[in-house]
DNA sequence: AAGTTGACTTAAA
DNA sequence: ATTTAAGCCAACT
């Protein structure tokens, strides 16, 4: 089945909009979520278009290294006051601040 | 229509 | 540590 564009952006927004304060997931996580395990790349996309008009909480997204997004500044400073941790090197502390999602079906 | 790009991921050099 | 390669697939040019 092919992606509607709108209905990805509608499960990812409501599944990153289920991200706890002081969690992070990654894109592809969220794709996965989101039923498309291999369009992770889309997540962001869709993330650069709703985050700016949505109350979706899109700096809560990082890339598997728990970096955040190479064109978004602020992004770790956000992360910093939901409670996460940086590692020197400026990655999140995935194996600490991965968000375990809701089992879902 | 065809080619390029990218807020990705994993692996390898 | 960093860079490359390749897989990935919709959106963009």
């Amino acid at each position: 089945m092919k992606p509607d564009s709108v209905q990805f952006a509608g499960e990812v927004a409501s599944i990153v909009s289920q991200i706890p304060a002081g969690y992070v997931l990654s894109y592809g996580d969220v794709a996965a979520l989101a039923s498309f395990p291999s369009h992770a790349r889309l997540v962001g996309k869709i993330l650069g278009n709703i985050g700016m008009s949505s109350s979706v909480p899109c700096h809560r997204v990082v890339n598997a290294d728990g970096r955040p997004a190479p064109h978004w500044n602020m992004q770790r400073k956000l992360l910093e006051a939901e409670g996460v941790e940086f590692k020197p090197n400026g990655n999140v502390i995935m194996q600490k601040y991965r968000w375990n999602p809701p089992i879902a079906e």
